[in-house]
RNA sequence: CGCGGGAUGGAGCAGUUCGGUAGCUCGUCGGGCUCAUAACCCGAAGGUCGUAGGUUCAAAUCCUACUCCCGCAA
């Protein structure tokens, strides 16, 4: 395995595991990320994640703005296999068809559900109990090739957006190197997609951040541990923007507005929902840090806050 | 030079406008009450007020520079 030549094209922190597998196994030739961009409130010029540990390690790196057009140098290495994983662009048939051994794609999710550039976010968003992790092969279509390998991860109840990438970041590298000798000597399946059962996960909008309280509590729930800890879920308190970060169902029904504030204390700040309440346990104001309610209401008038009603 | 907020005992904050004894809520520790308690009562410890300079009799507060944290926008 030592002398296939590979190249890997991913870019952020999620398939920094993969690369470290690759560089330690196998003949990696180049890395392909996504070009510096200027990021932060300085505008300062930041490397992926994915760049960063190849530099490390003296590895070559390609940042193509268009790989659509500027694919010549990737295919001019001349790579048995070429590995991608939340690259971040979309694939020209040209480069796919160069590999001697094609392109495979690691995606974080049981396809054919959740196609597209959110898998993990998505699923806990819309409250799937499982997800996981699939190999492929890749064709001109997001996220439709055949399917070589999957490995399934129950979602838990108390899972959020991190904890749920980082399991299936440690089941993405032990699926991929697992099934990468398959592929080689020729003894793994080539399964096609089943298109009428496919789900799509694009990337979250700044739209669906935003938590709106006339919804049931469990799609709150779902929406504010789904997006924890990035981006985060808001809601609209007196024209200001509040983080919600944690929060737990609530028992109560109460004869109010959803998005009504009906009490704060050291259990959370219970809001009104569609189907009853939900108790916010984590939050954060404008220009401040993340705060646990238990600690934020130390620090204010209760009555500024009860009977207030999210927007 | 994209816009803005912030840094004060362990936590969350007030005090800065108009310089003059370090304050609130909670936590911690000790004691009390109680069958018991996360509840209640009494008491205590704990802070060179982000850093460095400047102005002043006197700076958390005014001036200058810097560091770090964060929201928005990209």
């Amino acid at each position: 395995m030592k002398d296939l030549k590979v190249i890997f094209m991913g870019t952020p922190e999620f398939c920094v595991p993969i690369l470290d597998g690759l560089i330690k196994n196998y003949n990696l030739l180049a890395v392909v990320t996504q070009p510096d961009k200027a990021t932060g409130r300085k505008q300062e010029l930041t490397y992926s994640p994915v760049k960063k540990k190849a530099m490390e390690h003296g590895i070559k790196v390609l940042q193509p703005i268009k790989i659509k057009e500027e694919y010549a140098d990737i295919i001019n290495l001349n790579p048995d296999i070429i590995i991608t994983c939340a690259y971040g662009q979309i694939i020209p048939e040209v480069i796919l068809k160069a590999p001697r051994y094609g392109c495979i794609n690691v995606h974080a999710s049981l396809l054919p559900k959740l196609r597209g550039g959110a898998p993990i976010h998505k699923a806990i968003i819309y409250g799937y109990d499982k997800t996981g992790i699939t190999i492929m092969y890749m064709d001109k279509g997001m996220d439709t090739g055949d399917i070589i390998s999957k490995k399934e991860l129950v979602i838990e109840n108390d899972d959020t957006a991190e904890t749920l990438h980082d399991k299936l970041q440690a089941l993405a590298v032990n699926l991929l190197f697992e099934t990468l000798p398959s592929i080689v000597n020729g003894t793994s399946k080539r399964q096609k997609q089943n298109n009428n059962e496919a789900t799509y996960a694009y990337n979250v909008s700044r739209e669906e951040e935003h938590v709106y309280f006339n919804t049931t509590s469990k799609e709150i729930f779902n929406k504010i541990r789904g997006l924890n800890s990035w981006p985060g879920a808001y809601a609209i308190l007196d024209d200001k923007n509040i983080k919600l970060w944690l929060s737990k169902i609530g028992t109560n029904k109460y004869d109010k507005v959803p998005g009504t504030i009906v009490s704060l204390d050291k259990n959370g700040m219970e809001v009104v929902t569609k189907d009853g309440s939900i108790l916010i346990t984590e939050l954060q104001l404008p220009g401040k840090r993340k705060t646990y309610v238990k600690d934020f209401i130390n620090g204010i008038k209760k009555e500024d806050y009860l009977n207030k009603v999210f927007k």
